[in-house]
DNA sequence: CATTAATCATTGCACACGCAACTATCCAGC
DNA sequence: GCTGGATAGTTGCGTGTGCAATGATTAATG
């Protein structure tokens, strides 16, 4: 096996890696928001970004890109939380084929609720993780990032 | 902001980028093999695993964990794998709750014909995460990993 | 040895997703 | 100013998924 054999298993095992982690971290966030709150995670991602707007609005496209999810899913999302009462869709003014979707202040208050639960799973998620050698280094990794941008 | 909060940020924010990676690779994968062999990723994932165990069975509860799937949902993946000749369901002798599955000589083809396109589109993955300077620190970390084990 | 508990895999059901087709709106070229 | 093409968002449809309940087999307990 050569050189470049192994940069290909290198990439196959790192996201092998990858995939295992995430796994571990979805699954452990979609219990306890769903226990808690009654969210799934990207239902949970949507208020975290509309909140991380400090107030502002977010068209469908941009949750799309957010949530990484297809235009047809991201409509019934927003309606779900619509429908909940936990956002709002606003009519664009300067381009009226585009919506706004902001927060009410039932989503806001949820979103407070929710957000602790949130840490508190993803720090035992990665406590768990860190613990599996194969996944240990990546969680390092994750953890050095910088915030900023 | 003190700095178990930071610690916090830190920890979402790291979350984020997984899952931002995590989304493109798994899109760039699931359009590749859909397109050249009409393969999902978790489908993959299977003969992938069933491959390397070389020849060896798996009990659908390794296959489970394998593909991060739950345990009904790793029933149908083998049946509809199964329909399509790719694998087989053999009982298990000395304990009859358990179910083997093993690859056919079409599964292994199949694999074979698919394991040069899931690289490349790895790989091509792989180069455009790491042109977004949010993403690339993880996919070095992924690159600098060792194969073993 | 019988009975109860635990484990492996499967099915009913409801639901979230992606793709393709559709409507509404904006923009470019003439 | 009107027409053709691009873009934003929504809906029909088929399909994959998780949860809870079930059947089949093994292990534990009296």
């Amino acid at each position: 096996m050569g050189i470049s054999d192994d940069a290909v298993e290198v990439r196959a095992h790192g996201w092998r890696t990858l995939a295992a982690l995430h796994g571990i971290i979805e699954s452990e966030l979609e219990r306890a928001l769903g226990a808690s709150v009654d969210l799934s995670v990207v239902e949970y991602t949507v208020l975290d970004a509309l909140s991380r707007q400090d107030g502002w609005h977010m068209r469908m496209q941009q949750l799309a890109r957010a949530t990484a999810l297809s235009p047809s899913a991201t409509t019934r999302l927003v309606t779900r939380l619509e429908d909940r009462g936990l956002l709002t869709r606003i009519l664009c003014v300067d381009d009226r084929r585009g919506i706004y979707t902001e927060l009410t202040s039932a989503g806001q208050a949820l979103y407070e609720k929710a957000h602790p639960i949130h840490d508190e799973a993803l720090e035992r998620a990665l406590g768990d993780a860190v613990e599996q050698p194969e996944l240990a280094p990546v969680v390092h990794a994750l953890q050095g990032l910088t915030v900023e941008a």
